[in-house]
DNA sequence: CTCATGTTGCCAAACGTTTGCACGCTCCGG
DNA sequence: CCGGAGCGTGCAAACGTTTGGCAACATGAG
């Protein structure tokens, strides 16, 4: 016996109640197939669904398609407001197409990322974004989207995947923190590192330190990466940066995300200190707000809205041609100057000292 | 012919494999029927399972169980991060029951709105939860339950629904900004309201009114609702209100979304005024990063997580026994001031207005 | 009048599961 | 030794669709 909702109206009772086989009316109703039937009867037929309220079964579809017209997302961070808009863009683009997106969350966590993975795979999603993936997620990317139809990776690639990818271009993006915290001219840098392990962040740091060191400056580092992109994070990374180097503390640091940059701020603060004039921060994300926060947040742009967009399309392209190859896109960056970076300050940072 | 994925180990593959009956493999992989079979066979299914990888399809049994654990969210705006904790928590409510979670959003879009429900009810979720419902939806709402086994609406309830729903007391809320102001000293105040036909808004503009109106003060008003709860819509309507209210400018107000709040902000500070010291504004959500704005946002929590965790409940209740009557719930407003609130100086407004 | 041709709609199988029913076996008491 | 109980398993129908194949019928040409 099957729990089936009361009420539902079945491709069966539209057919009936059009006087025709049930297989016309599907016909009927479909646009690809409806040339083999006659006009009236495409007429009598979808009259007869509009009655009755028809609507059809996309389980039922799904199964018998094998195409179940969902796609899945999957985000480390639901409460990390950058993604807001990328998963609006997606699914904007998607909707388009008659597609629907599932959302999951990762948290950072291997374990959980596994579980989605096959959540999605058991749901038959027809593609997968993912903007989650770290390094260790290989193997098990590649097991998965051997048997997802089209997948992408958004704003963090995993090299070795074979699978497309829209991300932003991280070196350039370190390059420019750097740059312009160099130019400032600011002498001893530090970086709020984001999860290891994660090639996004990995390139981020390295332009960042490659810059930084061409520069002749020199950068701090306590050796501890963020376990996820949260204010908590970033002020427990500040914090320590701050005590491990009380000798030479840093006058400027990057966060490799806007939540850790307001994290560290946060600190900043609350050791009785001062963003810019005693540290000057910059984050990276460009996320929503952090234009208005308190000093408004030099970042790097990374456009979530445009990620997602493109991401959009290249499934549309793979589910149109599943033999396709996609185009990757690497945006560029973009510095984003606000006021919490400000220029060194030896004076003031002298007698701050000393006092 | 099918387009099954390549490669999809099927539970006939298992039972194959294991040298039994595919029923025998359903029983064998389900726990709540695995009693009727030998602990031989059990193992013996189990291992075969695992061996080939064994994934069930759950499109499949969904068709056949009439029941896909899906549920559906809906929300007004992706990009508003209110939205995020509150879809983390419920989604982490379901998920730990095997529910999925699909997100669409609507835009504050009636059209958009019912194309979203009809979507959700052709995929056959098991339930939804509404945060966008206006009053003009409520037919459409309750036909729409009728079909869906479990509904809540959060956030924003609907009279008349007959639905279960998770809100926030927003009359309270409306009055606890109006106390606040009242306190401050504002004389002349206004209201940023947010979409009209929401009992939502209403009622924390009728909360702030009567209570404005009871403290004999004066609230003016431009009669403009806000379209979407967006910087620029809260800009508008500040906009409008300067400058309708030339000769009685309010020196205090009350928006009802934070990111109404910071776009009047944003309109304040271009007028080359300040807030709080010209204009107090207090907002509604307590949104994260609000508490790090400049000025910080004063405003009214309203608790997405605690909100998305009790409709979880409500969803899983429902579930479980859909003929439970569940508890709705309204949860109490609360207070938060930070500096965009201050108290109104008369001389300062004066020198001001005579400068 | 017949036959090729084309149109229209019906039949039935299939997608991967779940589940009521019945079958066959073992065991045990009478 | 028979009969029923009880257990483990297999059979087949069903969930709501889609679709290849075919039957039925009409049309027009030879």
């Amino acid at each position: 016996m099957t729990r089936g909702r009361p009420g539902a109206v079945t491709l069966t009772d539209v057919a009936k109640a059009a006087n025709v086989h049930v297989s016309t009316a599907s016909r009927a109703l479909d646009p690809a197939m409806s040339f083999r039937i006659s006009a009236a009867t495409v007429d009598r037929v979808t009259a007869a669904a509009a009655r009755l309220g028809y609507m059809p079964d996309m389980i039922a579809q799904g199964l018998k398609r094998g195409t179940t017209t969902m796609v899945g997302v999957i985000v480390p961070d639901l409460a990390n407001p950058f993604f807001g808009p990328l998963i609006r863009a997606l699914s904007e683009q998607l909707e388009r197409r008659g597609f629907v997106t599932l959302v999951a969350e990762t948290l950072e966590d291997h374990d959980r990322f596994e579980r989605t993975l096959n959540h999605l795979l058991g749901r038959r999603v027809n593609a997968a974004v993912t903007t989650a993936a770290r390094a260790s997620d290989r193997d098990l990317l590649r097991r998965f989207a051997e048997r997802i139809p089209s997948c992408v990776l958004a704003v963090r690639n995993i090299a070795g995947s074979g699978l497309p990818y829209v991300i932003q271009d991280d070196r350039q993006g370190g390059e420019l923190a750097a740059g312009h915290l160099t130019e400032l001219g600011h002498d001893v840098l530090a970086q709020l590192h984001g999860p290891s392990d994660t090639a996004t962040f990995t390139e981020r740091g390295e332009g960042f330190r490659r810059t930084v060191g061409a520069a002749g400056r020199v950068e701090v580092s306590v050796g501890e990466y963020a376990e996820g992109l949260t204010l908590s994070e970033g002020k427990r990374l500040m914090a320590l940066t701050l005590d491990r180097n009380e000798a030479n503390p840093p006058t400027a640091v990057f966060a490799h995300a806007d939540l850790l940059a307001i994290g560290a701020i946060e600190e900043i603060d609350r050791r009785g200190l001062r963003c810019p004039q005693d540290i000057s921060v910059i984050g990276y994300d460009d996320a929503p707000l952090v234009g208005h926060i308190q000093p408004p947040l030099s970042t790097i742009a990374l456009p979530g809205g445009e990620i997602g967009r493109r991401a959009g399309e290249i499934i549309l392209q793979l589910i149109d041609d599943p033999a396709a190859q996609p185009d990757s896109v690497s945006l560029p960056a973009q510095l984003i100057v606000r006021s919490s970076t400000a220029p060194y300050d030896r004076d003031g940072a002298r007698r701050d000292r000393t006092a």
